[in-house]
DNA sequence: ATATAATATTTAAAATTATCGATATGATGT
DNA sequence: ACATCATATCGATAATTTTAAATATTATAT
């Protein structure tokens, strides 16, 4: 997994916004069904569908249908790729004890 | 500094600009006037302004006025907040070596 | 005081995004 | 085959975001 700076951005747009920063914090927990992030948001159900869509074409979220269901859950990998992206952007301060900006 | 989810969804907006994220890299490199970040930029002078403000609005930048230039920087705390925040979502498979979803 | 240089603000337009009602799809149960 | 349930897509609208030209502001230099 490239997690380039477009794809950077195209997750931290994915991410900023409150429905989908919840959403992503509720998958945390493990897999949901649309139904389970349903009840959890005030939202209708096609802006849920509209929503996933977006997390999933970031490739944030997974989905998986299981007898009437569909569950979603997050792609550790991307997750992980994201998380170490960040990771690395440094601000000066961090390798300078002295930095006033702090 | 406290990072809730508010504000961390925020700054993800703010990053989820490819003019934005851009900016705060080269930031990475320390402080930079304006017109510095114009000429990397390819965006007019007014956009340019635009942007440095939803920046500093959340925080993820700070602006210095030195003689003729302004020079803005990244804020550490509030990137270093940030930081903190998103690796604190964790994905399942972090605690579960035997997961499927990696 | 006036001119210049750098950045910010205003205004308006274009583009994108978020939302929901209605409808479609696809699977399951009868 | 038909009804039902869960989710997706369509279509329309409202809201927000991005952009740049024009103008304003603020500091410095003459």
């Amino acid at each position: 997994m490239k997690m380039d700076s477009d794809k950077a951005t195209l997750i931290c747009k994915a991410l900023g916004d409150l429905n989908r920063m919840s959403i992503v914090q509720i998958l945390t927990g493990g897999e949901r069904c649309a139904c389970e992030l349903l009840e959890s948001l005030d939202i209708t159900q096609p802006t849920l569908s509209y929503h996933m869509k977006i997390l999933e074409q970031c490739q944030l979220v997974t989905s998986r249908d299981d007898w009437r269901n569909t569950y979603y859950s997050l792609d550790c990998d991307t997750w992980k790729s994201f998380k170490k992206f960040i990771e690395n952007i440094s601000c000066i301060c961090d390798s300078n004890e002295n930095c006033s900006n702090y």
